[in-house]
RNA sequence: GGCCCGGUGGUCAAGCGGCUAAGACACCGCCCUUUCACGGCGGUAACACGAGUUCGAUUCUCGUCCGGGUCACCA
């Protein structure tokens, strides 16, 4: 029997069932006849947990740079692993997907359903493709049957290493499953003994390959030689074969995943080679990382230790999903916030992103600054929206909150309003979780007198202002009369309308308009800092700021 | 350990052989100002180290160190 009718007949014997061929497939998933230079990629999760913030970086990356290029991105669930699925994780990570606004041309689009004609986008579902790659890959005598058990390997690996060998795993002379006979092959296989098919390598140890990321330019590594398992014992691909065949039957041009594939592209490139499909272009991110309190060092941010690792944290805390996509965007590529300053109000994803000038290394999740990124989002909202934000965060995490919200909604829209919608907005809003406390002294519900005053104004003094100022305000004022009014209180009281005049000369007054306007805010409000007190009274009313007004006059008489 | 990736201020980063080494966040100061915020102005702070190439290296080469990844029937 010669090597071809030996191919032939294993081939059979191993994919009885397996009746269609390579031809068939091309057919059904032609070029896409995209025009030139369009790209095409791919994010390729596993449903293994919820979306990790990794996982959108990633994602964000695809579709930005397939949008630039007048091409489409595309959502792949690979579910090779039925070990480490989670039920929900698809709907996980779709779901995250669209809270952030993350749109793809085509692939899975939630729990068994998705668009596009190169499906179906779930490996699991495509099993019968691989079979038959697999198939002619052992017509060619390119791919064998290896029945070693997991004890084998693992005792195939110490033996290795205790030769020092620099390459451990399974090829060349300690692939002894390579050259089985036929009759041995048949002889397992009725023993019922399981297998997994393996790529025949034809690499050598010392020869090197090199290739082109797009992100860190030329990359030497030693050729491949592992015979790489290509089918599981139970049929399914392992990662590396569904890639090389997915990528091409899909016809993805740009490859980018995560940095931690790097070592596995000698592989790649072997098996695409082998198949006779064109190798795609690949694109290698850095990694997101966090610093770590207790060691002090940079690394990358885990799924277990890091709550801000998964996005639902960020959904959880009120962060609008701008902001995130904002923020990942100025980690993503360095000029996204010149062309964000440029560019205000123009969708995230119209930014003209250039993987070639993604940085390569990696990159620390800096909370801080994403509160920055957050801050200026909300401050260019109108007050519609975020009420209509806050409400949507509130009904789902503070019902409580969503109650008091919505109990009056002209008038909550209205607070939200002070000091917004206008040329310079406050920015001192960074997530919805925030905003009750923001906003708390306007709502009985929650006001919580706290009658504090600065060191420098006595009780007594505080008394007398709030009792002058109650007869004289009124909610009629604007708001240069409003002022006018409190510059007028503060002479009969031995405090300065003028500031400057008081910074001259400190020990001639008790203090000036700033002082009394304090003890007014405080009265009103408790706080030392609030926005624009005019405003503030206008929705506080009337009765409510007489009363405030009395009690903490009071409370300070008892002092 | 082998192989690979990375290393510019506290953080994100421009930079492609010659610059007083941008900018943003954070921090500090000043101005504006009834508080705070906004805004404006200014400030502290960096090329991991050592060789080499060169008239000249942050930039190129090599070595060292440090961080990360990978060496599975996981992706």
């Amino acid at each position: 029997m010669d090597n071809t009718e030996f191919s032939a007949s294993l081939a059979q014997l191993l994919f009885p069932d397996i009746d269609k061929t390579p031809e068939y497939y091309e057919e059904m998933y032609p070029d896409r006849g995209l025009a030139e230079g369009a790209r095409v990629t791919r994010f390729a999760p596993s449903p293994t947990g919820y979306l990790h913030i990794g996982g959108l970086f990633g994602a964000l990356v695809d579709v930005l740079t397939a949008k630039v290029s007048g091409g489409l991105a595309y959502l792949r669930i690979e579910d090779t692993d039925k070990k480490r699925e989670i039920d929900d994780g698809v709907s996980a990570i779709t779901n995250g997907m669209k809270a952030f606004g993350v749109e793809f041309d085509e692939g899975v689009t939630g729990f068994g359903t998705e668009k596009g004609n190169y499906g179906p986008y779930t490996q699991s579902k495509r099993v019968e493709i691989y079979q038959t790659i697999a198939k002619s890959l052992v017509e060619k005598g390119l791919a064998y049957p290896c029945f070693c058990s997991a004890d084998e390997l693992s005792t195939l690996r110490e033996k290795q290493e205790a030769d020092g060998a620099a390459i451990t795993g399974y090829f060349g002379k300690y692939a002894k499953c390579r050259d089985l006979t036929l009759d041995e092959i048949k002889a397992n296989l009725d023993a019922g003994k399981p297998w997994v098919l393996r790529f025949r390598s034809d690499g050598s140890e010392d020869k090197r390959i090199t290739f082109e990321d797009m992100i860190r330019g030329k990359i030497e590594m030693p050729e491949n030689i592992i015979d790489e398992v290509l089918l599981k014992s139970d049929g399914v691909p392992t990662y590396h074969f569904a890639h090389v065949c997915d990528d091409h039957f899909m016809h993805t041009t740009h490859v980018i995943r995560g940095e931690e594939w790097i070592s596995s592209v000698p592989k790649h490139i072997a098996l695409f080679k082998a198949c006779g499909y064109k190798v795609p272009k690949y694109a290698h991110t850095p990694q997101v990382m966090k610093f770590d309190d207790e060691t002090g060092d940079k690394r990358k941010l885990s799924k277990r230790k890091d709550p801000e690792a998964a996005v639902s944290y960020f959904v959880d805390e009120g962060f609008p999903k701008e902001s995130l996509i904002e923020y990942l965007l100025t980690l993503i590529s360095s000029g996204f916030e010149d062309w964000r300053r440029a560019n205000p109000g123009v969708p995230a994803m119209d930014y003209p992103f250039n993987l070639k000038k993604m940085s390569s290394s990696g990159c620390l999740f800096d909370l801080v600054k994403l509160n920055d990124v957050s801050k200026n989002v909300i401050s260019v909202m109108n007050a519609e929206t975020v009420y209509e934000r806050v409400c949507e965060w509130a009904k789902e995490f503070d019902g409580e909150f969503y109650g008091v919200l919505t109990a009056d909604l002209v008038r909550s829209k209205a607070i939200l309003n002070i000091d917004r919608e206008n040329p310079k907005p406050r920015k001192d809003i960074a997530k919805w979780s925030e905003v009750k406390d923001y906003i708390s002294y306007f709502f009985n519900e929650y006001y919580q007198a706290d009658y504090t005053l600065p060191e420098n104004i006595s009780p007594a003094d505080a008394k007398a202002i709030l009792e002058a100022y109650s007869k004289v305000y009124s909610l009629d004022d604007d708001k240069d009369t409003w002022f006018q009014k409190i510059k007028d209180l503060c002479a009969p009281l031995g405090f300065t309308p003028n500031v400057k005049e008081f910074k001259q000369n400190p020990d001639a007054f008790k203090g000036h308009v700033g002082d009394v306007s304090s003890v007014i805010r405080i009265a009103l409000t408790s706080r030392r800092n609030t926005p624009d007190l005019w405003s503030i009274m206008g929705l506080l009313g009337d009765g409510e700021i007489q009363r405030r007004l009395a009690d903490a006059a009071a409370a300070y008489e008892r002092i």
